[in-house]
DNA sequence: CTGCGAAGTTGAACGTGTTCGACATCGCGG
DNA sequence: CCGCGATGTCGAACACGTTCAACTTCGCAG
């Protein structure tokens, strides 16, 4: 772990020796389509990804985020530092499939309560226990995740072009948390809401990520008390004296929308 | 600003010459009370951790922070790396000053607004907007802080116990904003208000900060359609059918208060 | 079989934030 | 006026994320 920048000799001129090497020839330049965190194109280059992948997620639970060195993944899984950037752009982008994973596992969790129950409140209720459900053991390190989430150039962003497919994979669980319920929406809000739920659910994610109370036990007191209120709101936008107050949110919410 | 690392001899037994320096001894392993960002104890000291800061603040706001360089900082200083360090003990504790100066900034564009408006709706009005003019020119700049500040562990937080009496002095405005306008509000709800006022100031700037739209025009509007609403919510709370509901949700924000 | 280009792999080098042990300066009691 | 400890200052050294040009491996067209 030591002398790593000590090194008297300006360019060595050759590269090291470490796998089994002892070809000559090749061309110099080439270069993959996507400038790092291309998709592999063979079989092998899958396998190594794949290896790249597990070994970072499994430092990343083991020792945490900001402890786990790029070189260490490197080393751990058996390759060059710079082959995991062949892979992934970046440290971040690492995290990017986390993001991934735990949306299909969140939707895997949330399907049961969905098939069981029919009622508005109860639906979204267990659909937000089971994202909590998700994410929970990866509390510590979450964190990290909603830091970088937080800037909004970042392509981690949930906002961003690059988070697209996940966002609306998950915006699509609200959708069918909604639409398969049997609460009467007002049509004006049925289009919009499943969006503004995912945005309550990033809210909820938002105070998870700083919640310190063991078992997060106080998000599960959020989302028990905030569920409720969602659901009487829901209700009551139908009312006939409320829908100025609706069109108005709307066509707030339209003019933010960017 | 090449060959930085580039240094063939293991340890230059003795420290560099830059500023003139002569004399011999003094006790080694003297460290001031806290280790990094400390206060300092002398007008020299002030004067050193001023320049320091000044410096910062002017390469940050011409350069934009991740382009800004300690180095860049010490050197335009006339300093040594090390002695920004011993002033603030991280490039991010550069911006808590910033923070901080902003809120100064943020009260005294509020006051005339405050000195004038006795309604509640056009003092809250009044005073994010004067939020987003503070804190307008360091747009581009700005979501670096809000990146870290939305990491739980950081220092930076706005809800850390560092970031305290900027936090205290937020709220405090909030509470005059409250307290000073002519409106009617539920005693239980009363004491809570300011914190949740704030609060909802904070997801402004949450919005502002991704928002890329020219002169951030949707944040004006944001808070234009915002406040009619929390207006409204708060003389609504009043009604007498609505007590459940409203110390429903004060008992849910006493119990998620950390 | 041969060679050639695309895909995959390597590790030294770079720039950056941060640390640290040594050194300088200053005020003050003796 | 001397020395001594607290305060301030210095910059090389360190660890880490990231880049890059060289090199290897592999599949396949000829």
């Amino acid at each position: 772990m030591r002398a790593m920048t000590d090194r008297p000799v300006p360019p060595p001129a050759g590269s090291g020796g470490a796998a089994e090497q002892t070809g000559v020839g090749g061309a110099a330049g080439a270069r993959p389509t996507e400038p790092g965190g291309a998709e592999p194109a063979t079989a092998r280059g899958e396998q190594t990804r794949q290896l790249i992948l597990d070994t970072a997620m499994r430092l990343f639970r083991e020792r945490g985020y900001a402890q786990t060195t790029m070189r260490a993944v490197a080393k751990e899984a058996g390759v060059a530092v710079g082959n995991a950037y062949y892979y992934f752009s970046s440290k971040e982008h690492l995290i990017q499939e986390f993001y991934a994973e735990t949306g299909v596992e969140h939707r895997a969790r949330a399907a049961s309560v969905l098939a069981r129950e029919t009622a508005l409140a109860p639906r979204l209720r267990g659909v937000l226990h089971a994202g909590i459900d998700t994410v929970g053991p990866s509390h510590e390190f979450a964190a990290m995740f909603f830091k970088t989430a937080a800037e909004p150039t970042s392509p981690l962003s949930p906002f961003s072009a690059e988070s697209s497919p996940t966002r609306e994979a998950s915006i699509a669980l609200f959708r069918e948390t909604l639409f398969g319920s049997t609460a009467k929406v007002d049509p004006e809000l049925r289009d919009e809401l499943p969006e503004l739920l995912w945005l309550a659910y990033l809210g909820v994610v938002l105070y998870w990520v700083h919640d310190r109370s063991p078992d997060q036990a106080k998000t599960r007191a959020l989302i028990d008390g905030v569920v409720p209120l969602i659901d009487k709101l829901i209700g009551l936008s139908r009312l006939r004296v409320l829908r100025p107050v609706t069109r108005d949110v709307l066509g707030l919410i339209r003019t933010l929308r960017q």
